[in-house]
DNA sequence: GCCGTTACGGTCGGGCTGACCAGAACCGGC
DNA sequence: GCCGGTTCTGGTCAGCCCGACCGTAACGGC
């Protein structure tokens, strides 16, 4: 582990990454921003968009350049928030590298630049074989985004960062059926949302209905509320 | 942006420490282990227990080597959990430091060992006139470390790091009364628990009553779930 | 034995939830 | 224009959970 001739002080200064877990919805189904490393590294494999942290720059601004960079998203009002941070000794071959995790949403009407080697996998393939392989450990990044993802849409009103400024109650349920999974009643949602005080605000337009045909819905806006009470439980 | 003698590649390595916020119960009161720095520096100033992270450690060690060595705690079997990293240029005054807070929770039943510059502060002299001064942005990290805790004993059975391994329900009432500074029914507070799976479970035991006389309770110990279904919310 | 205290078990009404139904409003085809 | 299909919206109803409350059980102290 150290030769005889390295100083006995430990060194204790390291890398210090920020790695990036961006969820987006496309056609209902919740999707997550990979990047290809170097071709020539790890070839077919696939990994978080990441930056070095620069010596002044806040860990926030690094994450928002790991997306500008790697994948040109620049989204000044994508929710962005802290995961966790992954520092195992052996995490990285290359070296000891602390990174700083970050989970970001954005709403699925957003422009799908995704130039280079950018790419959003449907969630459902990452397990699944034929899927993205991931590097280093970017499974486990992903794994605990997705669950603090499904967790904070119950109790905080996330799912607006999923949606753009005006959206339906169907738009709304749709993003919780994307996330967790699972079917939801129109009905009962529709209530729990609009009896949740500060959810979400009605506005006095409508939105045209889809190919299908069926009744114009109301168009609401996010409301002020950051928590929601009561939560909205999975079923 | 950048000026046109510096060099164009950014340093990317900085000092990694952690710093573990402690909380625990004595005489019913929530507290927290802080410590006073050299007294060279900031006299009469607090800071959380922090040490540099070492190259071949992980961040887990590194916490628990924080309050072995600043606080003399050796508690294999507490609870503890990242709770959040702190990397703003300017956040320390000596220079670009990245921290990684941990929250620690242990049993009010652990031995007092508070060697050295150690001691545990009651949570509401915090803000209070008179209370301790917190170094750098500790405050800002006992506040979510705070508010986590407070947050976790309504989803999870964090309440059970608390106390020690045989308890009462009354102890564990205290528990969520201690952190969420508000009195709660007996009667519900146990009917809740009993109904909720795998929370406690009872053994054959029956704990000596108080000083002030009653009947002997039932003597509990923890049940297998980590997340409770349903939660307890705050009132 | 009496009393204060604590633990334990139960009742009652209100609120929230899931399952379900009915009407309203639109589209497309005939 | 009419009709069936689809979606949105509002309502009902039974069941569960929760807070407030009461009564009994079991101890220690006087």
């Amino acid at each position: 582990m150290s030769s005889l001739t390295a100083p006995l002080a430990p060194i204790s200064t390291c890398a210090v990454a920020v790695d990036t877990a961006l969820l987006t919805i496309r056609d209902g189904r919740l999707r997550l921003l990979l990047i290809e490393p170097e071709p020539s590294a790890l070839r077919g494999w696939w990994a978080l968009p990441g930056r070095r942290v620069r010596d002044d720059e806040s860990l926030d601004d690094t994450a928002h350049r790991s997306l500008s960079e790697l994948a040109g998203i620049t989204a000044p009002d994508a929710h962005l928030e802290q995961l966790r941070t992954y520092g195992d000794p052996s995490r990285d071959p290359r070296g000891r590298v602390v990174s700083v995790a970050y989970l970001a949403l954005t709403p699925f009407a957003d422009d799908p630049v995704d130039p280079g080697r950018a790419r959003l996998f449907d969630v459902d393939e990452l397990g699944a074989p034929g899927g993205p392989q991931l590097a280093y450990d970017h499974e486990r990044i992903v794994t605990d985004a997705l669950e603090r993802a499904r967790a904070k849409l119950e109790y905080t009103s996330l799912a607006t960062a999923f949606v753009p400024e005006e959206f339906t109650l169907a738009d709304l349920r749709r993003v919780y059926e994307a996330v967790w999974g699972v079917p939801l009643d129109p009905a009962n949602f529709r209530r729990k949302v609009v009896s949740t005080p500060g959810f979400v605000v009605e506005s006095d337009k409508t939105a045209s209905p889809g190919p299908g045909g069926g009744r114009p819905a109301k168009v609401y806006r996010r409301g002020s509320a950051t928590h929601l009470h009561p939560a909205m439980l999975r079923p």
